[in-house]
DNA sequence: CATGAATGAGTGTTCATTCAT
DNA sequence: AATGAATGAACACTCATTCAT
């Protein structure tokens, strides 16, 4: 019951989650080896002395960057789709509506570009992201294709390999957005772009040209 | 007449390649900073030296493998289209399928996940890429869309936004090969991958289904 | 009331001194080109980083060198002159009897040898040593000359040219030093040599024998 | 008696004198570790490698130039003092007349103050030097002053130290030419200045005064 | 807890030297 | 003899990491 926390309390326990957020943007803007430890504190206001009481080396900075800005990532909701009433199609724009709520508008969705800059210098790290986040992702994927196709909603296609092309507009979002968005381009409105996608995927997944 | 060329006079022409492409394969591997130039030096086959009799520095022989890796990119077909017999989706076939034969099946693959990976560290660089080779790409995919809905083939969609949506897997195909793929996870055969991707946005796209 | 400080504290403080008195040891000894940062660290007994905590580079640290050894240099007397009672020849054997006792006896003597050496490479500097030490060193000579002339005491010669030649001998004895005189050679007695010079200068500025 | 010479064979004889000019012009401007190699073989219009067709290592170019330079030197007129009729001042003028047509007014005139720059870092040299070079020409300076003293004519002085304090002057000359001369001050007109040091020297050392 | 001065291993870059042509 | 491509040891400079305060 004890609802008043004391400000150097709160301090204190918020502090590897704002050294982690500022360190998070400096690795998605400028990759692991790029990012200077000196400046990770300087975002954060915090001496360079300081990140050593919360993590060992930056390499366990970076893990646990990349591993915080996964769980998030899995309290998602795979419960969405079982108690989903609804067809295939909403299934998936419901998904990808969330997705969009939970991390593609969050400083989270930087995470997608970190990973594939770093995954060949950290490449257990990788496979724990690989089985962590997107075995789980593609599966809720799988789930919803399945399930159209099962009930000839969907046309009946490689579901492995769909699973991804569908899924790549929506990464290249963000991987954009943290990359060559940021100095040029033209950054397209998120939503409308979600929606084209969704538009031209459910369509495209869509049986019911061939029942013509 | 000077048919004869000296073995030396051959590898220093050759040299430049050889050094960006050892370079190219590291900085993709690793990243611009993650990559030491000693490395480049003995993936080539040199002293660390010789890269400085070539290149003025790490960061010239960095924006050189990224233009050098363009180069080729320029010179495919814009000219495929013009002359193009055929249905606007055969047309986005055919220039996927060159894009595949000429850079996805090739090590210049690599260079849109090094450019993704870098942007922020070299944003005048990125500028020119975006310019140079993002906007010539997009133009030819923009045409065979609108060709496509003009003739009444394609349905009427978003085109700028489409363009990026359609082309987003083809470029998750070689991020993927270059980043997580490497390490972990399955691998998809490419050409069932693209011919997915096709089949999903040709008919996508397709107006047909609304003639109904 | 902060009475104490801290070893730490005090250290820093003092610490680009040590580093610039080691540095103009090496300097002077083997030239700017030829010094090596570890050597001059080492010689302060710090490591080579620790150079780059108070000079951003060799060469700030070769500028710092020359501009805080011309401090001392300019906190001299020209008030020596204005107060001066007695002749000519007597303030002319002050003046350089106060050289001798702040610059020719102390570690600062290495500077003008370190000048001359890398006038070349560091021509802003040479600048603006001309104009902080040489040009305020030749004014109180000339002022003497004048003196001496004014009253008679002195020959009329060319106050110009006769500055130079007289500080000549002076400069000489601390290149000498810092240079040929470190390896070979007779070192003189500063005090004999200084003396000499003085006699013969003071005799032959003399305007006595004139009035034969 | 072949008086005709090929002009290949005049430049490879001349080969070696043309490079130790380039190269003196160099170790004086930059001294002796700032001096590139390829600069010297530039200067000369050479390729680098030609260099060490002719001299084993940088240092030994360097010795060479140091010792050619001292070559002439050496031919020049200890034969003068004992030939010579007239006063000891007027000795004394003809010898640092003699000085200047054959050293002062010449590139030779660069080696001193390259000597004084690199005494240091070759100490061997730097004896070779001064035995060579140094102790012959106090000799000459010692003989004038003696047969000066003992003709009556000058004043009885510390004879070892005024010979360095009569030649300080037009060491300096040079030195200054090469140095800080080059790239501010003014540079006096040589002859007006040494002029102004034989007045003064001669007069200084005069004994004329004190028989009054 | 927090700091920031100090460290030293690591890397980009230079340049004297070599050698195949 | 002359070249200049290639080398690799050496050095300036950076930055992750430590630790006394």
């Amino acid at each position: 019951m004890e609802a008043i926390v004391h400000p150097r309390q709160r301090r204190k326990e918020a502090r590897p989650a704002e050294l982690m957020a500022a360190a998070l943007e400096l690795f998605v803007e400028k990759g692991f080896a790029g990012t200077r430890l000196d400046d990770v504190a300087a975002r954060a206001g915090v001496s360079k002395g300081t990140l050593y009481l919360y993590f060992d080396s930056k390499e366990a900075l970076f893990k646990a960057v990349i591993q915080e800005g996964i769980v998030p990532i899995l309290e998602q909701g795979a419960g969405l789709i079982d108690g989903f009433k609804g067809s295939a199609a909403e299934l998936l724009r419901a998904l990808i509506g969330e997705w969009w709520q939970r991390i593609g508008n969050t400083p989270l969705a930087g995470v997608p570009k970190l990973m594939i800059s770093e995954a060949g210098n950290f490449p257990e790290l990788a496979v724990y992201y690989h089985d962590t986040v997107i075995v789980r992702g593609r599966d809720l994927i799988r789930r919803t294709l399945q399930r159209g196709i099962a009930a000839g909603e969907f046309r009946v296609v490689d579901v492995e390999t769909a699973i991804d092309v569908i899924f790549a507009p929506v990464l290249m979002l963000v991987i954009w957005r943290y990359s060559l968005g940021a100095c040029c381009g033209v950054s397209h409105d998120p939503r409308l772009y979600l929606q084209t996608h969704l538009d031209l995927a459910v369509n495209g997944l869509s049986a019911a040209k061939e029942r013509i």
